[in-house]
DNA sequence: TGCATACGCAACCATTTGATTGCATATAGC
DNA sequence: GCTATATGCAATCAAATGGTTGCGTATGCA
């Protein structure tokens, strides 16, 4: 997995809609993914090819039209790999913050 | 929380890779955290701007010198509120495509 | 006071990004 | 076969992004 492709992907708010839309149903073509929204269909697929390169989204062609399928996967991965590293963090960063806040009503 | 805020400044690595110094020891400074890094501090400034934006990243003025500290809640958040909703997705996403594959294979 | 250090601000630039338009291709159904 | 529908491809463009350089300001210290 390529997480700087999933983190670059998860960063625009229409592709987290599409990524919403799919997880509420799977299955959807293409044009079904344009239907109420302010962008032209082109500018989907776009958002789709991103989706898919970072293995977000797998989508199958099923006659003239293309089905899309959320992969929750790479989401997964980046949860456990990532943010979890950051879990453990609180701890450390608060007792940082509590020592440097003494150090800093020292000085006041 | 402006959540895409936070996954914006997610999206780049030399962002990630700053949270992660800050993780491993808070308190440093800006050229602390410069340090090791192929870019101009100005570049380093304009990223953490970024990450303080999104709250990802708390800075205090001492003396001279400027302190930065992780804020792990941020990321908390979004692991809570937004990676929460796709846990519950893999069985039904499975499923939808395990439908699919099934369908596809009566067309080959 | 004088000077080195740490940081802030602003202009500038190349590249990437998000979106559009126009046209081409392929499939379903009559 | 013909037509409408669903998607693919390519050129284009404005705006955002990531980075640089130059200079200004403020603080620590001898």
């Amino acid at each position: 997995m390529d997480a700087d492709l999933v983190f670059k992907a998860l960063a625009d708010p229409a592709r987290r809609a599409l990524l919403d839309s799919l997880r509420e149903r799977g299955g959807q073509t293409l044009a079904g993914l344009c239907q109420g929204r302010a962008m032209s269909r082109q500018a989907v697929t776009k958002h789709l090819d991103i989706l898919e390169a970072a293995n977000l989204v797998v989508s199958e062609r099923r006659g003239r039209e293309r089905l899309h399928h959320l992969n929750p996967v790479p989401i997964q991965e980046i949860a456990d790999r990532w943010i979890g590293k950051f879990q453990q963090a609180p701890l450390r960063a608060l007792a940082n913050l509590k020592k440097t806040l003494e150090n800093q009503s020292d000085d006041s």
